[in-house]
DNA sequence: CAAGGTATTGAAAAGCTTTCTCAACAAAGG
DNA sequence: CCTTTGTTGAGAAAGCTTTTCAATACCTTG
């Protein structure tokens, strides 16, 4: 059993304030509730999440607030589609890749090591700094291949 | 040495009639250009490159004929940036994956066929049929490492 | 613990990218 | 060559995201 160097909670506020930030009301609720998703969101969906437990962010502070859960590591943008962005938390969870099924749009997740393999060689290699991978295979899933292609 | 396919037009035109739609100047302009330009583009760039030679394709044009591009497989996404979608063609090259910079933006191609193993296992265990992959490494590259973090 | 300085917030406006509308046009078949 | 019907261009419209600015709240200092 690991030591878990701390929850989102502590890392976001060290981060706010390692950068001079203020910790805020709206952005800690805005937190809270990115980590109560358990899937891919949009900023619609974390806005309506909100209102409808009774909190009062406006869309703007989620717009300000999602560069700096990314910017920590607590945070990923997954794909744009439809116009938009959809993020997913990652802190605490494994790496992990997206099948998106073109058809029906389902997303599935898998992870296989052999990502973060290649990710790390070609960190090494180049000397570069890996903040974060993503890998998506694009497709039909096998119910959309049998009914049509 | 192995025998092409076709070149892209022939694949792009055999598309579109295949789909019963009409083989139009504008498509094949924009499909020209897209195979001239060797790097990653936008929208606004490619337009602009036509402009520059004397083609009067309009932007309607260039974003009803990208998703076409896309669909027979000659055009990718890449990556969304700067509020708007980067493309590439992809025909005729190997596949490739990205690392791009967060501090300065350059973006470096790379190739790893463990990459497309994973894709292929992924296919064959759960039975979906890919269309395309994406890898991308986002971090700092060497230079801008070393300046900051 | 009060006060001041200043980052942050919300609401609305603005900025952009992308899509849609519709009349004029052009591809393709007969 | 004519007809049919998909396509184009220009501008309007539709979003998503960012910016603006006065009011507010965080947080440091005294």
């Amino acid at each position: 059993m690991e030591r878990s160097p701390g929850s989102e909670i502590e890392i976001f506020r060290d981060f706010i304030k390692r950068k001079g930030l203020r910790y805020t009301q709206e952005r800690e609720i805005i937190l809270r509730e990115v980590f109560n998703i358990h899937d891919h969101f949009d900023v619609d969906e974390l806005y309506l999440r909100l209102r409808n437990k009774g909190y009062k962010v406006s869309k703007a502070s989620i717009y300000r607030t999602l560069p700096l859960l990314i910017e920590c590591g607590l945070v990923q943008e997954v794909y744009h589609e439809d116009g938009h962005m959809h993020y997913e938390h990652i802190y605490g969870h494994e790496p992990h890749a997206h099948f998106r099924c073109l058809s029906c749009r389902r997303v599935e997740e898998f992870s296989d090591d052999r990502l973060e393999e290649v990710a790390r060689e070609y960190a090494e290699r180049y000397g570069v700094e890996v903040k974060m991978t993503r890998f998506e295979i694009l497709g039909y899933c096998s119910a959309c291949r049998g009914r049509e292609g």
